[in-house]
RNA sequence: GGGCCUAUAGCUCAGUUGGUUAGAGCGCUGCCCUGAUAAGGCAGAGGUCACAGGUUCAAAUCCUGUUAGGCCCA
């Protein structure tokens, strides 16, 4: 690396490795050493031959600063990507930009004051859409700076544009394939309108604009006049309808039951009404049922509509089933006003009714209509209401309080509207949609058929077109007739036109001006007017990416790359991206175009609250990573918690991060090369086979092998989660364990611990670099490179790690975790006894089924770890030492004994303990007594512990057992004192600034004359522990220059110098 | 209003096919260990596993309902 702190020391390529590491100032170096070996574009070069293993990237728009959120997903398609690089398939990533929408729009309208689409339109639409185009990409260099220092590799120098003229003509192409096979057709949609304004309002705008209000909701008779019930022992029946909007009643087309739902015929002997059960106080008292029906039964019956105010294309004014029907409020019978509805809308398109209009742009009713002809729609409930009374079809009126959205503009109450719109009707491919949806692999799996399956199961036709200026223009030319032409690009147009566009800017004004004659009937065609949703613009970039299929090379490229392995972005895309993706590939391809998708929770503040400026809890994305380390936050996003639920981010869960996980593996590897260094050891040098070494490196190798198979695993499963346990407890182990166990040996130089260490951290140097790409980018430079040269030149170039099943030895396994185990309990047997660890003690005994598990080797570790004298069988402290006890073991018992389980139990546990082990251990089974009866049980079936009855500290848990013999002898007295001795002196050695090989000479005076004796027969011990080259029990010749100091608690006074 | 997700220690979260005494980290207290470490270890305090029912010999785990929060949609 160019300007690293370390250096090579002498001859030895190892070099020095501090300590102590600033993360995020190794990453600046990190990214000027990729950027100054195009280490990225040569991962790309060396896999360019290698099986294609594609990566989607969905476009941000850039009229917005990138935010701490923005990281998570990116972290996901950087870490995949990555890893399958390591595994040697060939994985482009195409960065992109998403150009148009609304949000532009409001943003650009915003800055230059306006108020509508009547200002824009006045300022011109060349200019404004000039202004979306520079707002649009105004954060390019905010999002590639994030992206650059987070360490995430995607190609920002060739983004794809979802403005650019390659893409709209793309995008052209694929509404031409799906309007030619019919599903592109104009269709009446509803709209939150203000007619006020002229304009309709987006969801966002609507919902600003709620208020409550106290509308008229009235219960009207609708009599029937048709079905079993239209004619009552010569009484009227007719339907109960409710409604909050009297003013559609003019237009009311049907009524809606819930098929599901039972309906009552009641009367109060003067007339009959049908309502849903459920409601049928809502007619208050006097009411007796004579008849009922299933809602579904009810279907087509006829009515009498309440106003004959317009004229209206029969059949229509029937019974028809929606499920959207509640038994909430009102009847449980809908009125259904096709224009004025979306349900409405969908409900009555599904029976073919028409849809009639009353209601002028402006919001009042059409002059010609008798009553209310000429008044806006609101105002016309009252006389409505009025006519309803007099002549008697009036059930009932109350005013009814509910929040109702108003223009967030003018306050005008908006009118839910139908305007003509054009729909591509996904509900056609619905089953493709559910064929390809059920070949898809949602992480985590929930979403599939949950929250996303609902969506397409209940799909809907998809309103692409928008009325608006700065989109993709919907490109669809028609003439007074009707005869639509559907132009797939500026070429095709171009030819239309009789004159060369290529050059045209494929967007609104320009393309609005190009006529030319109908096709079919010669008169003028002229564009439509709409632009299309920007959904539609990022679905399509599977293809438009590549300008496919127009562009050069856009057909090879797209084969290539159709459909991707891997996408990921939040939960809130599902009915975005995830979506426009599936519908769009299938409409046009008949398969959808992916087939992984990883789908994240949402990033909160530390608190668990969404970050806002209004709570000002922001975390800048960058200075968070310039505090705590981009492999911090990427380690975070990854792997800590659950990537599909909401998370909090912060300092605290930060540095936990770089503190446990990335500081532990660092200081393994410098401690790696410290020792390495000071041996002069190299990898080249051969090693022990592994068979002959020592019990710690032979499990480390098995373990080492076992993290590759199941990181592979779980990177393979895109689990992240799992990823970050098994990582950071390996590290964990590795650094505590392994490293902690085997320090002497490291020492000494041995080279079987040398080279099983340094091929670990190979190893896991490789697995973490997808997660971790700094860090281990920099040991691989400093640790590996410089011993090793001709390992690959940066560690993202080498090849992820492969394991060797037989290598793994879960036998070895189980007994390394008992030692542990035995440790564990061993160290609190000291605590309890209060005799410290550095006191020597004569012996640990460990319960027999513990020390069945253990070896002479790992024995001495652990009465090395204990600093005990020998680690023996409980039982050599003599039979009548050990008592015994004995429980059931449920969960074994359970498939046995079902229901007599807690007994059989009982009855273990009431048994003599000390006979049950004897018999277990002599025979395998024993007989324990149950209601009366001899019940034979096996050892799987009991769990026996024992411990010794007195004189020991004893901790005994969950059947393992381990007591300290307490005797301190003389002899241990005075080990113990010298062990405070080296302790002590170590200490004065690190104080004064000695590197850990340095060598010394030292002088030691003692006040105490227990010590004395100690000192006199451990000198050597002593000596050889802190690197003493000369020992000297008595005070220094009174010239020299030395570092001295006192320890009171021994009565030790010692001077040392460097020898 | 509908759908989905979530609810476990003060905080952040694990918890496999239901099974013995529900775990970890952070924080707190005490002690210990240290020739790489910003570490590490042992112990202590801290839990009505949101609530209410149900299934089962046995429920944090399975079922139903309720409450609260989040997301999406109306």
């Amino acid at each position: 690396m160019a300007d690293t702190p370390t250096t090579a020391t002498g001859s030895t390529p190892w070099r020095h490795i501090p300590a102590q590491v600033d993360l995020p100032a190794l990453e600046r170096d990190v990214l000027d050493h990729w950027d100054g070996q195009d280490t990225f574009a040569k991962s790309l070069e060396q896999t360019a031959g290698g099986k294609p293993w594609t990566f989607f990237e969905g476009p941000p728009t850039a009229n917005g600063m990138p935010g701490t959120h923005h990281i998570e997903a990116r972290v996901f398609k950087d870490v995949f990507p990555r890893y399958r690089t390591m595994k040697g398939y060939s994985v482009e990533r195409k960065a992109g930009w998403d150009c148009h929408g609304l949000p532009v729009e409001v943003a650009v309208e915003k800055e230059l004051g306006f108020n509508g689409k009547k200002d824009i339109e006045a300022f011109g639409i060349a200019e404004f859409n000039a202004k979306c185009r520079e707002s649009v990409l105004r954060h390019v260099d905010a999002f590639a700076d994030l992206t650059t220092r987070m360490g995430y590799w995607v190609d920002m120098e060739h983004p794809y544009r979802t403005m650019d003229p390659e893409y709209v003509q793309s995008v052209w192409w694929s509404l031409k394939q799906i309007h030619d096979k019919g599903q592109l057709v104009e269709d009446y949609r509803i709209t939150p309108y203000c007619p006020r304004c002229g304009t309709g309002l987006s969801d966002h705008e609507l919902a600003q604009g709620y208020e409550t209000v106290v509308d008229p909701s009235v219960y009207v008779r609708f009599p029937l006049t048709s079905g079993p019930v239209a004619e009552k022992a010569g009484k009227p029946v007719s339907l109960l309808v409710w409604t909050t909007t009297p003013w559609t009643l003019v237009s009311n087309t049907a009524v809606a039951v819930h098929p599901d739902v039972d309906y009552v015929v009641a009367t109060d002997g003067n007339e009959s009404l049908v309502v849903a059960e459920p409601l049928l106080s809502a007619l208050g008292e006097g009411w007796t049922v004579t008849d009922r029906y299933v809602g579904r039964d009810m279907e087509r019956w006829n009515y009498q509509r309440p106003f004959e105010l317009v004229e209206f294309p029969e059949p229509a004014h029937y019974v028809v089933l929606a499920d959207y029907v509640t038994t909430e409020d009102g009847t449980g019978l809908v009125h259904q006003s096709p224009a004025f509805g979306a349900d409405d809308l969908i409900v009555c398109r599904a029976y073919d009714l028409p849809v009639v209009n009353p209601v002028e742009s402006d919001g009042t009713f059409q002059a010609d209509v008798p009553l209310v002809g000429g008044q806006f729609f609101k105002k016309a409930d009252e006389d409505l209401v009025n006519d309803l009374r007099d002549r008697g079809v009036l059930f009932r009126h109350v005013p009814y309080e509910h929040p109702y959205p108003h223009c967030w503009r003018c306050h005008t109450p908006v009118m839910y509207y139908a305007l003509p719109s054009w729909y591509i009707r996904t509900t056609q491919v619905k089953d493709a949609l559910l064929r390809e949806n059920e070949k898809t692999n949602w992480y985590p799996e929930s979403v599939k058929w949950g929250r996303y399956g609902d969506w397409l199961r209940n799909n809907i036709d998809w309103a692409v077109s928008r009325s608006r200026f700065w989109g993709t223009p919907l490109p669809i030319w028609r003439c007074a007739d009707d005869h639509q032409v559907c132009v797939g690009s500026l070429a095709e147009l171009g030819e239309l036109a009789g004159r060369d566009l290529s050059a045209t800017d494929p967007h609104r004004p320009f393309v609005d001006d190009i006529t030319f004659a109908c096709p079919t009937c010669g008169e003028e065609s002229t564009r439509v007017a709409e632009v299309i949703d920007a959904w539609y613009d990022s679905g399509s970039m599977p293809f438009a990416q590549w300008g496919y299929p127009w562009a050069e090379g856009s057909k090879e490229k797209f084969e290539k790359s159709y459909p991707a392995d891997f996408i990921s972005e939040a939960i809130d895309q599902t009915r975005g991206w995830f979506y426009t993706l599936m519908a769009i590939g299938t409409l046009v391809f008949d398969e959808s175009s992916y087939r992984n998708v990883a789908c994240l929770g949402h990033i909160m503040a530390e608190d668990g609250r969404k970050m806002s400026k209004h709570l000002g809890n922001i975390l800048e994305p960058i200075p968070l990573m310039d505090d705590h380390s981009a492999d911090a936050v990427r380690w975070f996003m990854a792997c800590s918690g659950s990537p599909w639920k909401a998370r909090g981010i912060g300092p605290n869960v930060l540095n936990e991060i770089v503190r446990k996980v990335l500081l532990t593996y660092w200081n393994t590897a410098a401690f790696h090369a410290l020792y390495a260094r000071l041996a002069d050891w190299s990898p080249s040098a051969g090693a022990p086979p592994v068979a002959e070494r020592s019990v710690l490196d032979r499990w480390l190798v098995s373990e080492t092998h076992r993290l590759v198979r199941d990181t592979d695993e779980a990177y393979a499963a895109y689990d992240t989660q799992k990823l970050g346990v098994l990582i950071s407890q390996f590290v964990d182990v590795l650094s505590n364990w392994y490293v902690r166990r085997s320090r002497r040996r490291f020492w000494a130089g041995d080279a079987g611990a040398l080279a099983t260490l340094h091929e670990t951290l190979d190893v896991l140097t490789r697995l973490m670099a997808p997660l971790t790409p700094f860090v281990t980018e920099r040991v691989w430079q400093d640790v590996f490179r410089p011993v090793t040269p001709e390992l690959a030149e940066s560690v993202h170039l080498a090849a992820f790690p492969q394991y060797d099943e037989t290598v793994i030895d879960d036998r070895l396994a189980t007994h390394v975790s008992m030692a542990r185990r035995v440790v564990e309990l061993g160290r609190s047997a000291r605590a309890e006894a209060k005799v410290r660890t550095r006191q020597p003690l004569g012996r640990a005994l460990v319960g027999s089924a513990a020390i069945a598990d253990l070896d002479d080797e790992l024995l001495r570790e652990i009465a090395e770890e204990l600093n005990v004298g020998s680690v023996e069988p409980l039982s050599s402290a003599g039979a009548d030492l050990v008592e015994f006890s004995a429980k059931g073991n449920f969960r074994q018992l359970g498939k046995r004994f079902a229901k007599q389980t807690p007994v059989v139990a009982g009855a273990i546990a009431a048994a003599d303990a000390a006979a049950l082990a004897a018999s277990l251990k002599a025979s395998g089974t024993a007989t324990v007594v149950v209601d009366g009866a001899d019940v034979e049980v096996s050892a799987d079936e009991v769990l026996l512990s024992e411990r010794p009855r007195e004189g020991w500290s004893v901790v005994n848990e969950q059947g393992e057992t381990v007591a300290l013999d307490l005797e301190i002898t003389p002899e241990l007295k005075q080990a113990g004192l010298a062990r405070e001795v080296v302790r002590t002196l170590q200490e004065a050695r690190k104080n004064s600034g000695l590197e850990v090989s340095d060598r010394i000479t030292v002088w030691l005076t003692s006040t105490d004359p227990e010590l004395s004796d100690a000192l006199g027969k451990h000198a050597d011990e002593i000596a050889r522990e802190i690197l003493a080259t000369d020992l000297t029990v008595s005070m220094p010749p009174a010239t020299s220059s030395l570092t001295t100091g006192t320890e009171d608690d021994l009565g030790l006074t010692y001077w040392l110098t460097k020898a």
